[in-house]
RNA sequence: GCCCUCGUAGCUCAGGGGAUAGAGCACCGGUUUCCUAAACCGGGUGCCGCAGGUUCGAAUCCUGCCGAGGGCACCA
């Protein structure tokens, strides 16, 4: 609709043009749906825009432009009525003929309505999670994983080919102290009067075997990997110092772990890029050399330094340690490097808030390299605090108080756990109320959307069982009830929402959206009645209803939430 | 000190140049012989953090200040 606007309307306001009052070039014809309803459906601010250019009054230009589209004239069949209000606006209502077509469309379109082609012949790369296999995903994971997932699911819907990649690193630090937790822990089984000591963990103390490292991990799965170890192979890994078959059987044991949580939500990742293939391939040293040709790189201190203080920061930045081992900065580079090597034409990360710093650096490099930073975005998720009683939760991931993502779908469920992610923006902090998220009532605004869903397949349920029948030839001319063609109207812009939600990357507003189709559908429902009401009104309505079901449907699976035929 | 995000109703948050600033929760009242009442309807005195600026028009953009969170390592 706003592209058969929006071209009438520029043939009408270029024949407004006079040689001493010319055009601008890059005028923009902008749309809006205004918010009182009695402004139409569709309004344009054009005229206000031009007054400036025209030296005339907005109002003025407005009944003109009105005048020249009704000269066209504009089909009748798509709108209804042209006016001029306000301080300068166009406001257009639509034809209750293009609501119709609308709605057949919908019905017509089933599990596609709401998708697009906008993306099409275009790859994306969505990376997301990316935690080191160092334990089980805690709650701020989880942000993280819900927002690339549902992040992926919109460009999906919009056509584009999406890849959902994992990054992770099992070469550094952080998996070789794994390692060595692990192995103490094997060692306390081998040797249960062995040596301990204690390690102050919050509040408490926790008691671990001497070759505990200091920096170790004290979660209890620690524990259970080893036992495990301890009973798969008795004493016999005791005799070797390595730490490798510890840190392989923790890494197998925690994606594992990882792999079943993802899956609850249901997430399923295409891609595990590991770090480590970035040294195995000479990426990483490459990636240097190249920097170094571009004369962004000296050596000072033995180390490495990325000329970073004359690309607008303060300081350089080390990228190779006198150690020389790399800092992350550097194999990050080479990721993204890759990233656009392997033909993305575009590349989402999804990132903490703590990571903000970092990625500034990353986009340098890759520009310096001779790629364009624009086809790599960067998704920042503020914190999430846990409330319960109206009192923050401590999550400590040293304490096992609530740190896990499987306890809070425990807890909440997992549709309720997607839904309280991704209904704020990502850059606010989000507080997670738990009282409410547990609360399987109206207040729950999950449960809001998925009744809706349940209530109109409960009424598809019983029309079958009335024997209803459902004819061809349904005339949705009959659906004039103020309620009606308000619900149509929100259902066509699903796809609007939709493309408006990949574009931003603010999956957010489709959770806004769905309560918008929900608020609207029971409003119908209370004031209009389907199943005995004569048989074309109740065909039609009966129409509507499963239009609704469709955009609420399609709407939750690309949130990625189910969406019930009984509750 | 510097950088990023945020500051909107009692609470949690939408809205991010346009017409009278919205929703949920909480609180008060009402609606059911009828397809799911997990619903619907009614009830709001909000310096849109403060002060300037840009604009025909600012909650929205710019600058400064105040407040909250996060980041500023040869840690990841």
């Amino acid at each position: 609709m706003t592209e058969y606007l929006e071209q009438s309307l520029r043939r009408v306001v270029s024949g407004l043009a006079t040689s001493e009052t010319p055009l601008p070039d890059d005028l923009e014809l902008e749309f809006e749906q205004p918010k009182n309803p009695e402004h139409g459906d569709l309004s344009t601010n054009v005229a206000m825009k031009l007054a400036r250019v025209l030296r005339r009054a907005p109002r003025a230009i407005a009944q003109d432009i009105v005048d020249g589209l009704q000269a066209l004239p504009v089909d009748p069949l798509r709108i209804d009525s042209i006016d001029v209000a306000g301080a300068g606006f166009i406001n257009f209502r639509f034809a209750t003929g293009f609501l119709q077509k609308g709605l057949s469309g919908i019905l017509a379109a089933g599990p596609a309505f709401g998708h697009s082609e906008s993306g099409k012949g275009k790859r994306v790369l969505v990376e997301y999670v990316s935690a080191n296999p160092t334990g089980p995903l805690t709650v701020g994971h989880g942000r993280n994983a819900v927002l690339g997932d549902t992040i992926a699911n919109l460009f999906a819907a919009c056509g584009y080919d999406v890849t959902r990649e994992y990054y992770f690193n099992d070469a550094g630090r952080q998996m070789r102290v794994l390692g060595e937790s692990v192995r103490a822990r094997y060692l306390g089984f081998v040797d249960p009067d062995g040596e301990t000591r204690l390690i102050s963990s919050g509040e408490t103390e926790i008691e671990v075997p001497a070759s505990f490292p200091e920096d170790g991990y004290l979660g209890g799965y620690i524990v259970d990997i080893a036992q495990q170890l301890f009973e798969q192979h008795g004493d016999a890994l005791a005799a070797d110092d390595s730490v490798e078959p510890f840190q392989q059987a923790a890494q197998t044991a925690i994606f594992a772990e990882i792999d079943a949580t993802l899956a609850r939500l249901g997430i399923r990742m295409d891609e595990h890029f590991n770090e480590r293939s970035l040294y195995e391939s000479g990426k990483v040293w490459e990636t240097v050399d190249r920097l170094r040709e571009k004369g962004y790189v000296y050596d000072a201190d033995g180390a490495v330094w990325f000329k970073t203080s004359e690309l607008g920061k303060e300081k350089d930045t080390v990228l190779v340690k006198s150690t020389g081992e790399p800092t992350y900065r550097l194999p990050d580079i080479a990721y993204h490097v890759s990233k656009l090597e392997r033909g993305f034409d575009l590349a989402v990360d999804v990132f903490g808030a703590d990571h903000i710093a970092t990625y500034p650096d990353v986009l340098e490099g890759v520009r310096i390299l001779g790629f364009d930073p624009s086809r790599i975005d960067v998704v920042i998720y503020q914190f999430v605090t846990l409330v319960r009683g109206g009192q923050p939760v401590k999550m400590s991931t040293r304490k096992a108080t609530y740190e896990t993502l499987d306890d809070l779908m425990d807890e909440v469920g997992e549709d309720v756990t997607r839904f309280f992610f991704l209904m704020r923006s990502s850059n606010t902090h989000l507080e997670f109320d738990l009282d409410l998220a547990k609360e399987a009532s109206e207040k729950n605004p999950v449960f809001y959307l998925q009744y809706a869903h349940a209530r109109i397949c409960a009424i598809l349920r019983k029309a079958e069982e009335v024997g209803f029948v459902f004819d061809d030839t349904t005339d949705l001319s009959l659906l004039n009830h103020e309620t009606e063609s308000a619900l149509i109207k929100v259902l066509l812009q699903l796809s609007d929402v939709i493309g408006g939600a990949a574009e931003t990357r603010e999956p957010h507003r489709v959770a806004t959206y769905l309560r918008e189709v929900a608020v609207a559908f029971n409003q119908f429902y209370q004031h209009c009645r389907i199943i005995g009401e004569e048989q074309g009104l109740a065909t039609a309505r009966m129409a509507l209803a499963r239009a609704t079901r469709t955009v609420l449907a399609n709407g939750l699976s690309v949130l990625g939430i189910s969406a019930p035929e009984r509750m």
